[in-house]
DNA sequence: TTTATATTGTCTCAATTTGTGACAATATAA
DNA sequence: TTATATTGTCACAAATTGAGACAATATAAA
């Protein structure tokens, strides 16, 4: 990694948002020999688009391609970065603790989120990364700067964009029940919802296609699977 | 401006809108001697934090102060920066047309929005401005880079924080009737509403104090005058 | 001084949407 | 064969919104 190649105090981090069960999931990286856990984030090329760096970065650091992201924010106070985590990282990756490394440099994060299928992932660590686990948003582990509260702000971004952006699509595979799209809105909204009025809602709204019915495994009577309609583009 | 004292490839962007009559207006400002407009924007100073340059930006290019900012995206295209604008910007500034000054290079711009009372202030141009003037956001002139990028998405913020956030607080004077707050709205929403709908809904959502009627200066029954609660702290 | 005009505040009723429970249908387990 | 859990749908009540009507009233016009 050369300085060089790189837009000096500028980073990205993400948060990438799975969905399992009844739960939100989020993919936490820890560093080799450091039990220090962070988002995946990286750096931007000297000639990169922002927005490419991130789904590049995304790619190496956990094997993902081809997922949504959204910006959400940009966390810029001066103090976020503290040099102590970031020094162990490197004296664990064998580089020396010169006090200057510009990766001790202040810097300004620009946050994104994805929404992803749980099930189709196996995400990857890179060389840096020791692990690339799905932790459940009730139990992550510490993470190092801001990043807490950058995972705070991805989730509140998240509710208030669900009535106006399609995140289920993303959260779930193809074809689902009624029933696990109400558990991703649950989720992602922290509250109950009643049943009927969530069906006769999303019917209404035109968005989806309901499929032939499932054979079901559970013990009672067997539900439609939906997919999503293709996006109109406007 | 020494280089030294800010953080390179970074900057911001503000869209200061005030509201006058029935319509949405921008604060733009003109450089000297190139016919050039543009956002208000600047730098970080090396320490600073991110939010605070973007006061003390404002207070130093338009004399504004306390202002509510709410940031709303980060634009981060590797070619948004082009280099002729900027050229001319410094040649009509005494600056030699070296090419490798810093302002030449790659910037992202960190953009944020602020809701004002247009009726309060009058903006002051600084040293490398022209003028600081208000545009009707339908006639706003030509604008550098992609600055008209920058309006066009903070309209778009504002409209879907519409219904969460008091925006209409910001833009008005403390007390005003109805028929001004429904005129913010539709400046904002760019559709018209139905009044007794209106003003039924504004009435019902508890955000409203009602004052003594005003003496009005129009031929028709005076409308009361209203102030917006003082925010609940959550 | 009287009348006309424009806007305001409020009310009413219809139309629509949402909340809530009921109930038959049915895939599996007992 | 019966019991159980969940699903899909309906019916009705409650709440919200749409749309117009109308009296009140501050100024302008006569």
């Amino acid at each position: 990694m050369d300085p060089k190649d790189y837009l000096p105090h500028i980073a990205y981090d993400s948060v990438i948002i799975g969905f399992s069960g009844d739960e939100l999931h989020i993919l936490i990286m820890e560093y080799h020999n450091t039990g220090l856990f962070a988002l995946p984030g990286g750096f931007v090329h000297t000639t990169e688009n922002l927005n490419d760096a991130v789904s590049r970065g995304l790619k190496e650091r956990t094997g993902l391609a081809n997922i949504y992201l959204e910006q959400f924010y940009t966390f810029g106070n001066a103090k976020r970065n503290k040099p102590a985590p970031m020094k162990k990282i490197l004296e664990a990756n064998g580089i020396g603790p010169e006090d200057n490394h510009w990766l001790l440099d202040r810097f300004i994060s620009v946050a994104y989120y994805a929404l992803i299928n749980y099930k189709n992932v196996i995400p990857k660590p890179d060389a840096l990364s020791d692990s690339c686990k799905w932790y459940s948003i009730d139990k992550l582990p510490k993470l190092i700067f801001d990043h807490a509260d950058i995972v705070a702000k991805a989730i509140e971004t998240l509710r208030d964009n669900l009535d106006r952006k399609l995140v289920g699509m993303n959260l779930l595979p193809k074809k689902f029940t009624m029933k696990e799209l109400q558990q991703v809105y649950e989720a992602i909204l922290g509250t109950k919802l009643r049943r009927t009025t969530f069906q006769r809602t999303m019917l209404a709204s035109d968005i989806l296609v309901r499929h032939e019915k499932q054979y079901s495994g559970g013990a009672h009577k067997a539900p439609f699977l939906y997919s999503f309609k293709k996006q109109k583009k406007i």
